[in-house]
RNA sequence: GCUCCGGUGGUGUAGCCCGGCCAAGCAUUUCGGCCUUUCGAGCCGACGACCCGGGUUCAAAUCCCGGCCGGAGCACCA
C-alpha cells in the first residue's frame, strides 16, 4: 500500500493534491486562536484504536496542522481496572497509521506525585474533604443537596485523613477524597465529585506502588493546565466533566483552555465496544483485533481503507454537537476515489467452474493493469488451443447452450451441451448485449475473499494475483480489497 | 424524574451569531443518459431537506415564545 501511494505521488502529484483542494471542505475555524495552540488526545490504553476514536485524533492533528503548535498524547490509565498492557504501544501505531502527529507523550500514571500536590493543596484551601461514609449514603445525601458529616470538617482534619488514605490506613471504599462544589447545584451531576479513590489492584505500569488513583475529573483538569492547552476538543457526553473541572479551575485560578464538544456517532452494526471485543477474541469469535467485522482501524487497514479516507470523512463531520449517524457509504466513497487510480485491475472467479474451450487457436491475453493508465502494462497469460479456464459458475449456468459470452481481454466463447467452444473476437458482439465476464487459467490458484461481515467466497485468481500481495486491488465486477497471503491467497473486502 | 444540549434531503455538511443576494449551496447515495472489452472510474442530467405551531417584520432556515422529537449526563469508569 505504501508502494502504491509512492508511486501515486510520484506520478500524479495532481491527483491528490487538486482533488483534495476542489472537493474537500474546510474545517471550521476554532475560536480564541492567538498563536500556536496546544492541544491532546487522551485515550484509555484499554485496547487498539476503532473508527470512533479516530476522529479526535483526526480533528486535533488537522487544528495543530493547521496553526501550528504541540499535540500531546495523553494516555489515562488512572483506572487500573481497564488497561491493556499492549495498548501503550497499539495506540501510538494506530496514529502513525492514521498520520496523526504527536509531539509530545505523557502518561497520566507517570504522574501521581503531581495529581497529589495539587490534591493537598485543595484540601489546604478548605475545597475538598475526605470522605469515609459508605459511598451509597453519601450519594443519597448529595443528591438531597445534603453535606456528609466530613465535609465541612477542618483542613487540617482533612490533610491528616489524606495522609492516612495515601499512607494505607483505609481499604478499598473506605475513603475518598471528594471536591466540593455547591451542594445546591441544580444539576446533581455537578454537586461534590469524587477526585481520589482507592483501588487495590496492581497497576500495569506502577504495580502496588501507588493505591490512591485519581480519577478522570481531577487528572485531566491537572493536566490540562500543566500541558498549558489552549484547545480541548471533546465529546458531549463530557459536558458534565467540563462543567465539574472548571471548579477546580476557579479554586485555583487557571486559565482556562477553549472547550469544544462535538456530538455523538452512532454506528450501526459495528462492534467498537473494547470489552466485547476483547471477549470475542478470547472466545474465538474473532480472529484478532484485525476482524474485519470490527471498527478497529487495524480491521479498516486489512480490509484497505485508506487513512486519507478516514481523515477526508472526519473533517467533513466537522465538530457539530449534533449526533450523527456514521456511514460507511461515504467513508468508501472516499477511499474509492483514493484507491480507484491506484488499484492494480484483477480477475477473481467466484465460486468457479471449469470450463473448456473448444477450437481455439493459441492465444495471448493481456488484461491492463489499469484502464487508465496502459503505461503501466499488463498481466499476461498465453492460452494453448484448446485451453480450460475456470468463470463464475452462477454467470455460466445461467447461459444456455448456444449462448455467447466474451472473456474479458480474451475472446468469445459459445456455450456447448458439455462445455464452449471458440467463437471468434469479435468485439461488436458486445453492442448485441453479449455480457463479458472475468476469467482465470487453469494454473490460476486459489483464493478466499473475505467480506466485512465475516462470510467468505471462495474462488480462483488469476497467477498474477500473486505478485500483488499486501496491495489493494480493484477485482473486476467484484470491489477493491487488500491482498494478504495467510498461508494461502485471502483478500479481504472493502467496498465496491 | 432532574440538569444540559441539539433538530437543514437517505447520509454528512454550508447558511443561522450580523433576517432579504436561500424559490437553500456542496459531498455522498439512488435513478437515468453518454463513454468504456469491469456492474469501477470519468462526463452529463434528475429526484430529494429548512421538526411543528404561533409571534415579530415589508421580509425568517435565520430573531422570540410554546410544543414535539432526538441525545448526553446524573459512577469511588473514561
Amino acid at each position: 500500500m505504501e508502494e502504491q501511494r509512492a508511486l501515486l505521488d510520484e506520478r500524479f502529484p495532481e491527483a491528490i493534491e487538486g482533488k483534495k483542494k476542489e472537493e474537500s471542505k474546510r474545517l471550521e475555524d476554532l475560536p480564541g486562536v492567538s498563536g500556536p495552540v496546544r492541544m491532546r488526545l487522551a485515550p484509555s490504553p484499554s485496547g487498539p484504536m476503532h473508527i470512533g476514536q479516530s476522529r479526535m485524533a483526526i480533528l486535533n492533528d488537522e487544528y495543530v496542522k493547521r496553526y501550528g503548535g504541540t499535540l500531546f498524547l495523553r494516555i489515562e490509565d488512572t483506572n487500573p481496572e481497564n488497561i491493556d498492557p499492549d495498548a501503550y504501544d497499539m495506540i501510538p501505531e494506530d496514529l502513525e497509521w492514521l498520520g496523526v502527529e504527536v509531539h509530545e507523550t505523557v502518561i497520566q500514571s507517570d504522574r501521581f506525585e503531581l495529581y497529589y500536590e495539587y490534591a493537598a493543596k485543595l484540601l489546604e484551601m478548605g475545597h475538598a474533604y475526605i470522605c469515609t461514609c459508605p459511598a451509597d449514603e453519601w450519594r443519597a445525601l448529595k443528591n438531597k443537596g445534603v453535606a456528609c458529616p466530613h465535609r465541612d470538617e477542618a483542613p487540617e482534619v482533612q490533610i491528616e485523613r489524606w495522609e492516612e488514605m495515601l499512607g494505607g490506613e483505609y481499604g478499598e471504599g473506605e475513603a475518598v477524597y471528594v471536591v466540593k462544589t455547591d451542594l445546591n447545584h441544580p444539576n446533581p451531576a455537578i454537586r461534590d465529585w469524587p477526585a481520589f479513590r482507592i483501588v487495590d489492584r496492581p497497576h500495569p505500569r506502577t504495580g502496588d506502588r501507588y493505591r490512591v488513583y485519581p480519577l478522570m475529573n481531577f487528572s485531566v483538569a491537572v493536566d490540562d493546565h500543566e500541558l498549558g492547552l489552549t484547545h480541548v476538543l471533546r465529546g458531549k457526553d463530557h459536558l458534565n466533566n467540563t462543567h465539574r473541572q472548571m471548579y477546580l479551575y476557579e479554586y485555583f485560578g487557571w486559565e482556562k483552555p477553549v472547550y469544544i464538544h462535538y456530538g455523538w456517532v452512532r454506528m450501526k452494526d459495528t462492534v467498537l465496544k473494547t470489552s466485547l471485543i476483547k471477549k470475542g477474541i478470547r472466545e474465538g469469535l474473532y480472529t484478532g483485533w484485525d476482524d474485519p467485522r470490527l471498527g478497529t482501524l487495524r480491521a479498516l487497514a486489512k480490509r484497505g481503507i485508506s487513512p486519507q479516507a478516514i481523515r477526508r470523512y472526519w473533517v467533513e463531520v466537522g465538530l457539530k454537537e449534533v449526533d450523527i449517524e456514521f456511514s460507511w457509504e461515504n467513508l468508501y466513497a472516499y477511499n474509492r476515489e483514493i484507491v480507484d487510480p491506484v488499484a492494480k485491475r484483477l480477475f477473481f472467479v467466484p465460486n468457479p467452474v471449469e470450463v473448456r474451450v473448444s477450437g481455439s487457436p493459441e492465444m495471448r491475453a493481456a488484461p491492463p493493469l489499469h484502464p487508465s493508465h496502459p503505461e503501466w502494462g499488463a498481466r499476461e497469460y498465453t492460452m494453448p488451443p484448446e485451453f480450460s479456464v475456470y468463470v463464475p459458475a452462477d454467470e455460466w449456468n445461467a447461459l444456455n447452450p448456444g449462448d455467447i459470452i466474451r472473456l474479458k481481454d480474451l475472446c468469445n466463447v459459445r456455450k456447448t451441451a458439455n462445455g464452449a467452444e471458440y467463437a471468434g473476437n469479435d468485439l461488436s458482439v458486445l453492442k448485441r448485449g453479449v455480457r463479458i465476464i472475468q476469467w482465470a487459467p487453469a494454473e490460476s490458484p486459489p483464493a478466499t475473499l473475505v467480506y466485512p461481515d465475516g462470510s467468505e467466497v471462495k474462488g480462483k485468481v488469476e497467477p498474477f494475483t500473486r505478485r500483488c500481495i499486501g496491495e489493494v486491488v480493484q477485482f473486476e465486477r467484484i470491489g477493491f480489497a487488500r491482498l494478504w497471503d495467510e498461508g494461502g491467497i485471502r483478500a479481504y473486502f472493502a467496498h465496491r
